[in-house]
DNA sequence: TTACGACTAAACCGTTTAGTTTAATTTATA
DNA sequence: TATAAATTAAACTAAACGGTTTAGTCGTAA
């Protein structure tokens, strides 16, 4: 499928289409859907031809699936990415509250976020497969991430840090949904500040 | 559009195509989504011919979005009637966790709500009048309703019921998304009961 | 009897779809 | 320069799409 050597540049033709095709298709499907998303579409926003699609990926599905892997790659990158730099020595409070800041802060700017648990949501009927692919690759690493944290802070005397990591993805994830992606801002005005703050309360036993 | 009058039958036979038609085409859309279901498609599940669909519902866009109306009010009194018969005497920890425990149960068991969270959310897009009815007629009132028993609770000493209100919907929702629907059961178990302990632990404050 | 509204199956319209084919052209290798 | 691979635009197929129209049936009301 490919050239066999590769002298002086980086990469070959057919890398720098395969490239352009999976950003046309991820453009395309994100702001479409599957169903709705046309490949003489995705041909024309990655600027080749039609044939040339079929010919990096066999038919729409693979597309679709290659698509998907390679969004949850990039999400996964900038998810585990926000937990890092935080110094160790710090109240528990402090650093939850700000992993939460963070994650809300991130997940209300990156509308291409939004649109990825869009398409994963509303296509996880008919592309199983590709939601199961969502949470090896993003819920669950997020989880057990943040499952470690807590566990690593026997002062916080966790009954079920498991559970209470469910708690606190959940509340953020659903904000983002309900705030963002269904418009209820508009129709139910929150300030996130107050969630996080009442959020982090309820896991560091602050009120008591 | 109706005949004058109506002897001795109750529903005319209009009535009862326009519900059929309804009927047909809820199963089509949540089975399929928006794009992927045609108007054929609709008229077969119907038992009814696709001039008649049309002339009942002047395009797909308007059938879909009567599908939707009808699901929500369907929807809304299943879960308003979730929350009603509760003896006003008892102690708040067991009648929250009776609400969280009911409210899991009928998500998980009720696959055409599973169906209808998916399809609201995967054409929330293409579709923002459609989330808003889902967030006016299920959301907002679902989260008024809580936030209305929390605040007639003074003795929960809690510092902001609205707040505390999205964390408990929240935790659920996000809870049957990724268990049932992202099919997370498989990858990342967690018994429910272990996830209501823990919010409503968190909630009441039980642990100290 | 007549008239009307609701309904049907089927054909039809123009458009779009996924996917293929072809012939010409570009590109990289040697 | 010669060769082989990659890509192109464009035409094409067969099917499906949303939506309309047609021709005809049926039940009810005047």
């Amino acid at each position: 499928m490919n050239t066999t050597k590769m002298v002086s540049s980086e990469r070959s033709k057919s890398e720098v289409k395969t490239a352009a095709i999976l950003t046309g298709a991820m453009e395309e499907f994100l702001a479409n859907g599957y169903a709705a998303t046309s490949m003489d579409k995705v041909a024309k926003a990655a600027g080749v031809s039609k044939a040339t699609v079929y010919s990096h990926f066999g038919d729409k599905e693979s597309l679709f699936s290659a698509v998907i892997q390679d969004l949850a790659e990039d999400k996964f990158q900038k998810v585990m990415g926000l937990e890092k730099p935080q110094s160790l020595a710090e109240n528990p409070q402090k650093i939850l509250s700000g992993i939460a800041t963070r994650m809300l802060e991130n997940a209300q700017e990156d509308r291409a976020f939004q649109d990825f648990i869009r398409i994963i949501i509303g296509e996880s009927g008919r592309f199983p497969e590709l939601a199961k692919v969502y949470v090896n690759n993003l819920a669950k690493p997020a989880i057990e991430t943040l499952t470690r944290y807590l566990k690593s802070h026997p002062e916080l005397e966790l009954a079920d840090p498991e559970a209470t990591v469910r708690v606190m993805m959940g509340t953020l994830i659903y904000y983002v949904m309900l705030q963002e992606m269904l418009h209820g801002s508009e129709i139910l005005p929150l300030e996130s500040d107050r969630l996080v703050k009442t959020l982090i309360g309820m896991i560091t036993n602050k009120s008591k």
